[in-house]
DNA sequence: GATGAATGAGGCTTCATTCAT
DNA sequence: CATGAATGAAGCCTCATTCAT
């Protein structure tokens, strides 16, 4: 049994500290902004010394890349399932579940994005933000391709249209995020669906 | 490279000199990011001195509030000729002129939604993008509405659909402002208008 | 008959418009204290435009030094007549108005005794406070001494009683002035006047 | 000349640094007027960088209202013992110490006193010189009613007598500190005994 | 490792002064 | 003469970063 005398916080793995002060800044950054919050503001909210920072980070603009890393690696985490279903088989529910996929990643993770682009737009930044849009429409157009060269979809260009998809769907997801808590998530899914379906029928399917 | 004379003592009407202000502050805004830009960047953009700026604002942030104000007029404005147009017939004519207004408003000042999105969130700021957000999706899905009830347009949720087109026409236009300068504005334009029809056209007129 | 077009001020001699900056300088400096007021100030309570108070003063500075001139001119204009009569016979009434005198002109000319000490201390103005303390007990130390030499006062120190006797009056009356309005200037007066009685007294005369 | 190594990192107990900077203001400011003392001149004479500053005050404002506290904290320490043996006999020695402590507390305090009149007048400054001169008034005053109680004294009007004695002392003692460093400190003394004498002491006394 | 007092560059704002009209 | 828009030096305050303990 040992005595700890020490009156000093009792030291953590890194890792966890390291994720701690991330956690923190997240939680800061959401309802202060990016640019509004200060170093201090964080190690206060993850109950570190101001200093400790700086023992797991470089500098501030450090912490927000390594945010953006954390961000990039959930969202690939979040799509890979659906990826790699496409082309084998099952269009429909695929693409359906795509869709809720999209919409709650985006009701979950949507402070992060705000936050990011409150950040002033550097190279690196802007970089990033535009691959966490191209990525998902990138995937979202070879599944569209995919099944089209099936013959489950129809559709004049698929890239656009995909393009239209996410941001009908991140766009109105997000709005609800941040200005209308009463928008319900089961009508945005529902709604998404249909226009899913609206916009890759084949028209000959209507007939039926 | 500007030769810069002594630059002093240049008197304007007062409008002019504070839309100079207000032009000068967009242009540095929108590539050094609201939070990174100094009212010295503004004055020296604008070619006066750092006084000047608070003989036209009361402070930095009043400078902000202006520029809100501006840009929803000039949303307004943009809107106001196709709001009036609603359910006075051409109903077909109209949808796509408002697609391409929307587009290019976007292209347009998309600059200037950036900047504000980089903003520290007030309240001020929240409320008014969600207005500009609010504001179109409403208009769009009265259109959408009156359609309905004149027979010519067939959807389950105007208002969700109003609410995905206007963000698949923003998010898109905005991303090739941002990231993408290849990206066709017509290409874009076309698309929507395939969008527009798709999912407005009643099921049955594909029948024919 | 001229008619006059100009829609600017009607010009004014040139005496009266300092007169109206100065006498304007006073009226704020009694209320925002000399270190607040700026010379915009000055000029808007003279109402004129800024410019003008350079045509009429050097710089801030030299509006200053022409109101410690004009303070020192009326301090002496309202001392004359008393330091004149010393001497002439007349001991307690020269006494008693004497310090009437004193009171009323502290309470009159309070605010600029206040605004003075407001000021930096320049060499400048610690002289002419100086001056301001030293003349008045000067004379009245003169015309203490003159008592005891025709036999009317019996005084030990007569410049130490001459500076008790300001200081008590002048300390009273300012501190009536600023922070009691309640204090009655009769009853300062009448207090006064008994004090002097007390102090400057022969001692001899009380066995009658 | 001093020499000044870089002076980086020396941490000290808070108190003391605190101390350290109100020291160094009260230093500066009594040469250079409260008004014209920047933060800068306050933390270089406290030899800390101006940071520093807003540890230990949230403003400048506040430094001078902690100032402010300071000097009230002090004028009661010097004045409760007096206080304390007013009626418990031994009337004229505690007249005349009472006289003296006044005067030193003068002569040593006046600085301060200088600086918080150079201040704009703020409810809160007014409020606190009008404290510190209307306290020792009040104890006086008392004192002098206690003293005519127990026959002692003769006076008509106590507070106003109080009145005039504080201010005679202080004005006195102020001037001297001011203007006049050769004015004898002792010869104070004795001039403002002889004062108090022939103001408080009945004048059948006179007699023997 | 952990702490937080200390640092100082840099941003916002004020205001005495100038000068073209 | 009179004006007031324009100027820019200088003051207050913040906060990312450092480092002695």
């Amino acid at each position: 049994m040992t005595i700890r005398t020490s009156r000093r916080r009792i030291a953590k793995p890194p890792a966890d500290r390291r994720r701690d002060i991330l956690d923190a800044a997240v939680r800061v950054f959401s309802h202060k902004g990016i640019p509004h919050t200060t170093v201090a503001d964080i190690t206060e909210a993850a109950g570190v010394a101001k200093g400790t920072f700086y023992l797991y980070f470089d500098s501030r603009d450090h912490l927000l890349a390594a945010l953006r890393e954390r961000f990039m690696d959930d969202m690939m985490a979040h799509a890979t399932p659906f990826i790699e279903r496409i082309g084998k088989g099952d269009w429909w529910s695929l693409a359906e579940e795509t869709v809720e996929s999209i919409i709650d990643f985006t009701l979950q993770h949507g402070q992060d994005i705000v936050a990011f682009m409150q950040e002033q737009p550097t190279p690196e930044t802007r970089l990033m933000l535009a691959e966490c849009e191209r990525k998902p429409i990138e995937y979202l157009a070879l599944g569209i391709q995919a099944g089209i060269d099936a013959g489950h979809f129809e559709v004049e260009d698929p890239w656009m249209t995909a393009s239209f998809i996410f941001h009908a769907l991140e766009g109105t997801a997000m709005a609800r995020m941040l200005y209308d808590d009463e928008l319900d998530r089961d009508r945005i899914v529902t709604a998404a669906k249909a226009l899913f379906l609206k916009l890759l029928r084949p028209q000959a399917e209507l007939d039926d």
